[in-house]
This record gives C-alpha cells, sequence and structure tokens, in this order.
DNA sequence: GTACCCCTCACTAAAATTAGGTATGCTGAG
DNA sequence: CTCAGCATACCTAATTTTAGTGAGGGGTAC
C-alpha cells in the first residue's frame, strides 16, 4: 500500500518534477494536483490523500489557508509545508496550525521523498535551518532586566493578575512600598500603565 | 577541510563503529572518544572538534552535563545528543541547554553522519519522532476564547499596553464603549481587573 | 566617607479603572 | 416573531492606579 501524496503549487513545472519524481518511487502515489487552495476540502474530498505537499505562496487560496482548512476538516491527513524563504513567522503560523513538517524547495528531491515517508510514519520534518529557528525559540532569550529583584518580584505578580493591594498582601510588604516599586518599574521600562508593564513582562522577561 | 567529530558513548563496541563509520567518510575525521563527560573540557582542549557526538545515558558525568559544559565553555562547538529513549523531558533540556539536534540511536547511519553534516553547516536536526514533540509544544495553545471578536480586538490592545482612551482612539469607539466591552470581558474571564484579564490574554489567547 | 542603589514606608492628589444602571439598532436562531 | 447575543453609547459613583514628594536604613563601590 503506498503513500497517496497530494501536490499544491501554482508552478507547473514544479508541479510536474514532484510528480514525476513520485513515480519513480514505488512507495509514494501521485494522487493529485492543485494551484491553489481554493477548492481544499473538495480536493481532500476527492482523492483522499495520506500526505499533502502544500507550496506556501500560492495566489487566492495560499498554503496556510490550506492546512488550516485542511487541519479542521481532516485532522488525520499530514501536511508538509514547502516554500522557497524561510520566513520565521510563516514558519511557527504553520507549525501553530498543525503541520507535521516544514521543508525548503532547495531540500534534495531525496530529502523531500523522505520527509514524505517519514511525515506518513507519524513523524515530523524540519530542513535543518528551519529546525535552528525553532530550537532557538527554546532557548534562554536573556533581555537585559533593567529591574532590581524586588521590583521583578512585583511585576511577575502584578503579569499574574494581583492588584497592588494583593502583592502587598503576598508579599507582606504595606500598600505604599508596593506603590513606590511600580514607579520605579514604570521608570526603569519607560511605561506609564499596568496594561504597559504586564506587556513588556509577557514580551521580554516571562520564562 | 574535514569536520572534526567527538564521540562520547560508553559502549565501546558503538564507539567503534561510529569510529570505523567516519573512517569510510571522507569529509569526517574522528576527533577522539570519551567514555563519559568527566575530563569533557579537557577533551574540547585537547582535540578541538568541529562537532560533538553526545550519548545522554554514560555514567558519572553524563551527556547532559557534558552539553551544558561545552556550551558554556566553548560555544561554537556544536553538540548533537543521541540516545536510545526518547524522553520528552530530557529533550526540552538539552535543546534549552543548546544542542544543535537530538538524534536516536536506531537511526541510520548514513542518517547519523547526514545529521553530523548539517550541524556543521549551521543547521538543527532531529529525529522525525522528536521533531514531532517539538512541535507539539507549540499546538495546545487553542484554548476557547468565550469573547467576542470586537471584545478580543478591545483586549488585545489592551495587552499591548493601551489605556481605555487610546483603545477607544484606535477603535474609533467612544470611551464608553470601550468601557462596556471591557465590563463584558470582566463578566466572561471571571476577572475583575485589568491585569487578570491581560495575563488570561497572554497565557490562553495569544498567538 | 560619600555617593549611589535598593528596599522600605508615608501622605496627597490627580487620573484611570471598575461597576452599576439604561438604551438603541442589528443579526441570527428557533 | 421573539429572544439572545453583539456592538454601540451615555451617566454616575466607588475604587484603584498613577504620580509627586519625602524619608530612614542597609549595602557597596570608589
Amino acid at each position: 500500500m503506498s503513500i497517496k501524496v497530494f501536490i499544491y503549487d501554482d508552478n507547473e513545472a514544479r508541479r510536474d518534477s514532484l510528480k514525476a519524481l513520485m513515480e519513480l518511487s514505488p512507495e509514494l502515489q501521485y494522487a493529485g494536483e492543485g494551484i491553489n487552495c481554493l477548492n481544499v476540502i473538495a480536493d481532500m474530498q476527492t482523492y483522499f490523500p495520506d500526505v499533502v505537499l502544500m507550496d506556501i505562496n500560492m495566489p487566492d487560496a495560499d498554503g496556510i489557508v490550506g492546512l488550516k482548512s485542511i487541519k479542521k476538516e481532516f485532522p488525520h491527513i499530514k501536511v508538509l509545508m514547502q516554500t522557497v524563504f524561510d520566513d520565521t513567522d510563516k514558519i511557527f503560523e504553520c507549525i501553530r496550525n498543525g503541520a507535521s513538517g516544514y521543508i525548503l524547495k532547495k531540500d534534495s528531491p531525496q530529502r523531500i521523498l523522505q520527509a514524505i515517508q517519514e511525515v506518513y510514519d507519524g513523524g515530523a520534518v524540519m530542513n535543518p535551518g528551519i529546525a535552528l529557528k525553532v530550537l532557538g525559540y527554546f532557548q534562554p532569550q536573556k533581555k537585559e532586566n533593567p529591574l532590581s529583584g524586588r521590583e521583578t518580584q512585583v511585576l511577575e505578580l502584578l503579569a499574574e493578575g494581583l492588584s497592588y493591594k494583593m502583592v502587598a498582601d503576598k508579599l507582606f510588604l504595606s500598600f505604599n512600598t508596593v506603590n513606590t516599586h511600580i514607579k520605579h518599574i514604570h521608570e526603569k521600562l519607560h511605561v506609564s500603565s499596568l496594561g504597559e508593564a504586564i506587556a513588556f513582562y509577557y514580551k521580554n522577561l516571562h520564562q
């Protein structure tokens, strides 16, 4: 039983070469193709592929639209994203939406076939450059924290949703002291409201 | 110029086979080996490898200890973790500590050599099963959002640090309307302050 | 020792947020 | 049609946050 692969790509030459590539691989079966994702649901219902090889940049309905539709309606179908760019934002958007992998068009044909196989086997696949970015997300991003220890502690609690009074209670401080810390936080972060301070916390200091 | 690879593994047979494997690859050069990471700093200073293939489970000083030491003292040396288990906790600990990849011992020799090359080239490499777990980390962020569209929009801006007035300006609403939306947000989220609402946003809705 | 930062606390007052009520128009579901 | 939810808007009042000024003690660096 071979793996049925559906291809989305707006470039005909590329679709043809991918198709040819698959016809040379007994374990892969070309299931169909599309130039964009306008009819993605119908395509899936008609050809029921195991794996979709999805170009990102396509006119009218791009690969991310297609990915979302497929994972919403047919979550069992694996979607392998493929693009010429390694745009960080798009990578993470695809990952959040359930893509099983992210490879580049410059990757070798052998690697692409291998990726399809691995995705079909339930794994995930990333181009090494992509993987680096994804792993980089976990690296402790040590932004400069201009706040003192106590100030950081106060901001952490505020970011949890506590009011000034609750922070004072929790840290066994007077409200006035908490107030002072917060004034210093505002000065150091160049902000002037609780919301801005919390936004700074989650963007720069959290975990 | 071939890639100098240092191997840590407590299993002699495995070290030997990896060594043999490398001697068959002109682009890879065996630089040395260790049965644990007790002398990791000295090893690096003596053999200055480009890539370290690091077993995780070793007696006395394991691969994670070694990884941390290497990345602290020689951050330019790439470390490729290798283990028999795909233990989720260890995976993330390695990633946080700067590992360039995570592969399994059952991966094919060809794949291991390929991984070393890709790590050396500045990429990151993961076994497909590992990659699936890593990508899965990004998934769970789809909590139900009980807020209406406009309410969500208001909360997004508040979470960016804007005041009620600024939100009103930005959305071309009256302050009163923004106020009403926020009251509804408080009711729906079961919170009673801006801080709590923003905390909810960053924990459940953001991204 | 002096200067600087941190942590603590107090008082005051202005500004913003929270909370209550009320109201209109629109839309979609039953 | 009716009801519910949404988006819009206004008013009032209590509460909280923001901001200013001042101050004592502890620690450290020069």
